[in-house]
DNA sequence: GGGCTGCCCAAACCTATGTTGGGTCGATCA
DNA sequence: TGATCGACCCAACATAGGTTTGGGCAGCCC
């Protein structure tokens, strides 16, 4: 574990994705209180209808955001990674409406929701970036409802296989092209609203087609350009040339 | 068109959904600079990979916001009336990565972003309030993608339908259980993730079952509580219970 | 080392939804 | 008055994806 004052330097990176951050606003957010914890994988971190008076922030490894329905049947709305501030959703709405649960061991910091809310209008800059940061939530929650809605099984996994890898990358953690993929065949049914018998036959099928490789959990794309032609798949959704247009408040 | 000095009140209204205001930040509200439109049903109102420079505010009728594919189909991921901020999302983000269009005659005021983003710091409560609004607008899309992903296509009308139905009531433009609809059979389609053929064979199904009477666009909801079942509704995700949680920043 | 357990893979079969190509009706307008 | 148009409705047929069942294999624990 590196020095303690530097725990929460992911979230800094994460924001600095959105807009630039001065030295005071980066001290004010290493400052923030927090307590740190290890979760093993399929750890519950928020339950769906309980008041979490912590946000939590993602300082290693990964986790997912879902529902379960009355039938008993699943939905994943999103994937998480390291720096992103896994539950500021939950913490500010109250209760909250979807569970997050751990994908891999990973190492979780816990802010107290209070200190959320003053970080945020005491230093504008940063307000502003965790806003914007919410925003693009947004943005690839609406390009998931087109995936699912409209394309068919192996676009919506190529397109989801896309997306995870430019994110790894924008975060510095690997390659867009070769990454691990630490989901289960049935977590991506459940991502992508298939059933996983039918994502065994797609992935297949994408292999045989020459657009991927697989082996254990490492997934590699051939030829990004036939894969994001196959997907359907236009990265300005994820937003991340964005801060450049955005002038200070 | 009433006393040019109250034009943005929707706006108060819909953010005293998710927390108190107080006179200042009222006044500050009304005194926000901003142009009005009338838009003609089917009008565009911001078109995706433009660069919008004013949020847009629904002073009355509907909107909705889509994308829409390469291969020519759509996907509508949200549904707006009055009070909503449009298109904060947008002017945020710098470039529109979806477009927005009227469903209906509309009226609209156009908001320069930066103010939106002055009055968000210099007063924490009406920024806190749109925040609150942006988090509830994702917490709708996951419901969206839980919908679509998850439930056949009887439950994902009659969930469109309650959603309706209780947004319309909240925001004091009618009863829940009989309103206005002003859909084609075409654009439920795009929202639901179905073809405009199975949402009408749908539609009737629900109609034979006693759930719903239709004359027009008017829908009629008999049973509420049966409803409810039939669509898997549950209203958490909609928070309109939530401000009572929220203390002051 | 033997028995779990979780995950991947396979094949046969089924059904909800898509596709195509119509038809009707009311509103609008020349 | 008739032509045009958009929205709804209808029926026959096609198919992507769901369901069920079971095999194989690696890792893990007693």
């Amino acid at each position: 574990m590196q020095d303690r004052s530097q725990t929460l330097s992911p979230m800094i990176d994460k924001l600095q994705l959105w807009r630039p951050l001065d030295p005071a606003e980066k001290r004010a957010i290493l400052a923030l209180p927090h307590k740190v914890e290890e979760a093993r994988a399929h750890a519950c971190l928020v339950r769906e209808g309980e008041k979490p008076s912590h946000s939590c922030l993602l300082l290693e490894g990964f986790a997912f955001r879902h529902k379960v329905l009355v039938d008993g049947s699943r939905s994943i709305s999103a994937i998480h990674m390291k720096g992103d501030i896994v539950d500021l959703q939950n913490a500010l709405l109250g209760t909250a409406d979807h569970s997050v649960e751990t994908l891999t061991r990973a190492t979780v910091a816990f802010i107290p929701r209070e200190e959320m809310k003053r970080i945020a209008f005491e230093f504008p800059s940063v307000g502003l970036a965790m806003w914007y940061d919410t925003l693009v939530d947004g943005s690839i929650f609406r390009e998931w409802i087109a995936n699912i809605a409209r394309r068919d099984a192996a676009a919506r996994l190529a397109h989801l296989l896309c997306e995870f890898g430019l994110r790894l990358q924008a975060i510095g953690l690997g390659d867009r092209r070769s990454y691990q993929l630490p989901m289960t065949q049935e977590q991506l049914a459940d991502a992508t609203g298939l059933t996983s018998v039918h994502v065994n036959r797609t992935l297949m099928d994408l292999e045989s087609r020459g657009l991927i490789a697989r082996s254990k959990k490492a997934v590699t794309i051939a030829d990004w350009k036939r894969m994001e032609d196959a997907a359907g798949f236009n990265e300005a959704y994820l937003h991340l040339r964005g801060q450049v247009s955005l002038s200070p408040p």
